[in-house]
DNA sequence: TTTT
DNA sequence: TTTT
């Protein structure tokens, strides 16, 4: 029968993301997500908080385009779908598994500070960051903007 | 800052669901959802299929009509968030955590057979069914597929 | 600052589509969709219900698949976007504007019937029909079925 | 056959939004959304974008929360559904209907400016926020935020 | 393992 | 631990 898998999370980047790249040279980045909610409870009498912890599997450009922008505490519109790991517990011999988000999609929310992390580091790069106005890296940040959740990547290398 | 946590997902059911009462009587279905994905793998030239296994918890009323109206086969459509529950192993003496979906809305998409689970089982039940049109189990099943995903079922009993 | 606009509906077809072919060889198809709700007034003290019509456009390969698989009265799931459709209106010289949404998935839910529209039409095609079972309609069928809503249909001539 | 609807938008707000009052004392608030996309034309080979309009309408709790934190040009997430509006046009004669979004649930995404709409205006007012910590606007706005998009606001005189 |  |  029919299956239809979505979730659209906001939430707060835990750690930098580190970008990785697999065999074939397709880029994936693990970004960890804290979600908070938070409710009246009424048997309690009193405002109640938690907080889901979601790790998030982000693909080519998707992936680079979070190495270089995201960073700890930013705020993440991330859409996507779940995915369950599934592997053998070399200590216990027993199977486990564990669910995840593959994010497809990710929108920037301007959270903690306004620039994310800097687009680039290093002194050289400082140098070039105050060379001039084209190509500078808040123009890099405003087109991520722009391109919104929507922006059509196509990642032909991602097998799945 | 602001969070957003949702999930929707449409899959079948992978076992009979069974109601539990916790101690101030809250109805609680613990519900294994089977949603599938298909695509096209590129590199490999082949068509290849995925399945993610959802732990969903519902609550309240919709504890009570899952509980009624789903069995196993059945596909349906969850609307709800992400969870993470967490608790030490106690063989390992580990701390471990674990996804899950809390369920805030179903609908019944009729998947296999048409008409759900038996709304109740046994001989004396045959009986009743063949007394009279009036409060009929069809009846039943048609007023849950009517309420659709929206039914404003008020949980005031539960917690969270 | 950034965007998101994501339409989720499962409803009934209201016609059976027709594609139509723009310019470049892109396939358009029109969908009508019929969204119902029902709930509970209270302060009526009865079960109301509201249906909401909602026009859909696919494109592409999405479109195709409609126009072969949708028919009158189906049920399907369309994921999509809100997009703002503006005229002048020639009888009143006023400005007019009507939301529609874009279908960016679709996935079939076995409503009326179980087949879907016959997928081909004319005496000739159902000789091609009865002509073997190796890629028979209830084939494509199935493989509609199961492509899911995350079928990565690319369509690279749909300029927007 | 099962319906769903669901709508979730990130957008900036067109327009102060006011709150008015139905006969039963129910609050509610028309809010203007305008959400941008934009894309890479393929076929022209540059940078396009398109804005949607939308008018989301809010109910009880939810509008008079809009009503004091939001202002035109905030940024929101809007989670709700599509509803039709019919009406006869007097000057054509003719039947008219226009979709609209129902906003059941909503959060605020800290777009222009920090604080949101100032909670209250006039000069008094300056003095009372001067006059002490608790109870201060800021603790509203924050309040506000914690609430999330889930904040189970029960709008029981709300008749749908 | 965690963010605001 | 699993559904179609």
């Amino acid at each position: 029968m029919a299956s239809f898998n979505k979730v659209i999370l906001v939430g707060n980047v835990t750690r930098d993301p580190e970008v990785k790249y697999i065999n074939n040279g397709t880029a994936v980045t693990d970004l960890g997500l804290a979600v908070n909610r938070s409710w009246f409870d009424k048997q309690q009498n009193q405002r109640r908080e938690e907080t889901t912890f979601v790790d998030v599997t982000l693909w080519g450009r998707q992936a680079e385009v979070a190495g270089e922008y995201l960073s700890k505490g930013r705020s993440v519109l991330i859409e996507g779908r779940l995915q369950l790991d599934s592997w053998d517990d070399r200590e216990t011999g027993k199977k486990r598994s564990k669910l995840r988000v593959i994010g497809e999609n990710m929108t920037m929310l301007g959270g903690r500070g306004d620039g994310g992390k800097a687009p680039s580091r290093g002194p050289s790069n400082q140098g070039q960051q105050s060379s001039g106005p084209s190509g500078s890296p808040s123009d890099a940040v405003d087109s991520f903007y722009d391109s919104g959740p929507s922006s059509n990547v196509s990642d032909d290398d991602v097998p799945f």
